[in-house]
DNA sequence: CGCCCACTATTCACTCAGCGAATAGCATCC
DNA sequence: GGATGCTATTCGCTGAGTGAATAGTGGGCG
């Protein structure tokens, strides 16, 4: 599944209004607070490449009570390649980009059934664990429509992963013998 | 939820037995065929790293049948590095990295609920098109385990998403209100 | 008043990751 | 013998990501 676009996440902040740097990041922690943290300089990198390809122009350059700072606005173009994006599905698992599954087949390569056994029982406990803490999160009183849907996308995907370590213990001692042959 | 690590695949699959560049490549492939494709290049860069941090040692110098190529073999500090990563859990959904959810935020920050309807519908058709790839590819005659297992790891959180896009595509209204406040 | 601290705003230097093209030897086949 | 294809590696470039550095301003405090 895709990652998270950076630069499409700001164009589309900025389409809320003319914004620097500083005012981007901190937009972004307030509307994408469960998601990846993005360092300043960051910002401003993504800010550049955006401004190289035509998609934001400086809309003001002013030094009010503090260091000079560089208001950045949309252009249509930029506005062109937000609706783009927006209106573009997310091509859904192209293919399968997990550390778990890459663990196990690593383990079943070069270490016993055991292993991989041991490894998937500890890794269902820090998944069940962390549900915990999802659930928790997201039943709590001062919990915002935000934080509930991003709690649910969380809970749903451990969710998943737990199923598929079940179902993946039980192949255990088959996979490694695929594996050995 | 963490990315793979293609430092410690390779490193994995060289603790079956040394290898060089061009074989690496090749031993993913067929180990992991369903997951992010790797670059010849790519591989040859890790290597380096590895060789820098001393991880592997070159082993064996050879021309034969071909242009040189030179082996690597793990070190002792490679097996350890090896180990210490098969023996850890990841953290699971440490932060909420998805695409799907970011357009879904940005959708209804600067246009309106409706926009993040289409979007949402439109996502769902293609997750279900491509979960009827999944399976066929799954129950297939000639499918492995690994396909098998990954196949089920793919379908296991394609179906989480459509569980997440059913319950979001009933809260739009509300967020949106919400998101606007 | 003078000083330190915190906040705003941006830049810099550096490493990792990822991709496509380039290079180069050998095989083979028509 | 020229084209094509496989093995094996290198190179150059862009993007992504991190942490430290810089610099100005305002407020609190003794």
């Amino acid at each position: 599944m895709g990652v998270v676009s950076t630069s499409h996440v700001l164009l589309g902040l900025l389409a809320t209004g003319t914004m620097h740097g500083y005012d981007l990041k901190r937009a972004y922690d307030e509307r994408l607070p469960q998601a990846r943290p993005l360092a300043f300089g960051q910002v401003y990198a993504t800010l550049n490449r955006l401004l190289r390809d035509g998609l934001v122009v400086p809309a003001g350059h002013e030094r009010l009570a503090g260091p000079d700072r560089t208001a950045y606005a949309l252009t249509d173009e930029g506005r062109a390649a937000l609706d783009q994006w927006l209106g573009t599905v997310e091509p859904p698992m192209p293919h399968v980009n997990s550390a778990l599954l890459a663990k196990v087949v690593v383990a079943l390569l070069d270490a016993d059934a055991d292993r991989a056994r041991t490894y998937l029982v500890a890794q269902r406990r820090a998944h069940t664990d962390r549900l915990r803490e999802l659930t928790a999160l997201k039943t709590a009183p001062e919990a915002t429509v935000d934080d509930v849907v991003a709690a649910d996308y969380a809970i749903a995907h451990l969710d998943a992963d737990l199923r598929w370590l079940r179902t993946t213990l039980e192949r255990v001692a088959d996979w490694h013998r695929e594996v050995h042959s």
